[in-house]
DNA sequence: TATTTTTGTTAACAGTGTTAGTAAAAGTAA
DNA sequence: TTACTTTTACTAACACTGTTAACAAAAATA
């Protein structure tokens, strides 16, 4: 009755095509120039093959930002040392953000990108979770050292999160306010400013 | 031989009319929905008379993002006290811009959203250069109190526009990071920091 | 071998930005 | 007023886009 295990893989396989092809070209012309067409003649199959693999082209970006949250994910916990002390950690989680995007800027564009329908759907996914809990996991640990047990860790997530997004976009954008400042100096600064605010 | 007068005035109440219309559909089906035939519709013409207007879709948008920076630039002036010491105003310059972003959430879109052709001539607009001189003049001001000549001016306005970008991206984004804090808190927080970092 | 199921195709629909060619309207000169 | 020129706006097309209905060919099953 089902599908035998040759046909599942030769599946498995042309999903897989398409998700290859879509990376190249996504990498090599941007999101605006992914179009099913292109896939289609990319894998050398017809368009509506396409559609029984993904329901639509946004599913195509939708595997790309959880791949895109997988990966951060595991930039993050590569970069920080649980044996260190937490202001350490947190550099070191900043520097992972960071890598994570400056390394995979396309995957950052469609996970964070405004103005693509993705931001909507963005709440959806469950490794942003992870994503957050890590940092949380942080944060706790900086408002136990410092003592300041009234501090919301929620506002400094909100906080810590937002100073991210905000160095790695304004350098994805490229928006070279005169001199060419090294980002991870602005990430220094910006981070430097955070932890004091926590434990000084 | 040149324009009559009356024709002239007829040609700018056209151009006003597209760029009305656009606004409309922009401010109520958001950028994606913005098409020329669209526009046409709405203004009652056939499609090429746009074309006579603006040399492509790309010029409306353009329109739009020197729009926003005009906007930004007054919200600016008009939250900034002169008289004030530099942490204040360094802290109205911040509530201007965040109410900036929100109360023009569409213009922000365009002016920052990566993924959209925009960003790469972010560059060319004028007054985004008297956005960062604005910051910049606080910034001197806050190096010159603060007595620490050796700090970078570049480095503090990366680091400035890279929170404030953040914060307003993140809220625009919706992350909404499991509680509703309220935006203006993350402000203070962010602000509070990096304000510390220059002058503490 | 006959029948059913799966697989992949063509061709269309409804959109998009953009432009060449043309008809109508308006302005100018005799 | 008539003849000519310029301006203005239109239709229709081109080359794309995402999506899907209808159909043919291939494979699996009875």
């Amino acid at each position: 009755m089902g599908l035998s295990e040759r046909k599942l893989r030769q599946q498995q396989e042309l999903k897989d095509q398409i998700i290859t092809c879509s990376r190249e070209i996504v990498e090599n012309e941007g999101w605006a120039a992914l179009s099913i067409r292109k896939i289609a003649d990319a894998i050398e199959y017809s368009v509506p093959v396409i559609y029984k693999h993904f329901e639509n082209k946004d599913a195509i970006s939708s595997y790309f930002v959880e791949e895109g949250f997988d990966k951060l994910l595991m930039e993050l916990n590569q970069h920080i040392e649980p044996s260190k002390e937490v202001s350490i950690k947190l550099r070191q989680l900043a520097k992972g953000y960071w890598l994570f995007a400056v390394n995979h800027p396309k995957h950052y564009e469609i996970m964070f990108g405004l103005g693509i329908p993705s931001c909507d759907r963005i709440n959806e996914y469950e490794n942003i979770k992870k994503v957050s809990e890590k940092m949380l996991n942080l944060i706790d640990e900086a408002i136990l050292a410092s003592g300041k047990e009234h501090v919301d860790r929620y506002l400094k997530l909100k906080t810590l999160w937002s100073i991210l997004h905000g160095i790695v976009a304004i350098e994805l954008l490229s928006l070279n306010t005169r001199e060419n400042i090294c980002p991870s100096a602005v990430l220094e600064d910006a981070i430097d400013g955070y932890i004091k605010s926590i434990l000084v």
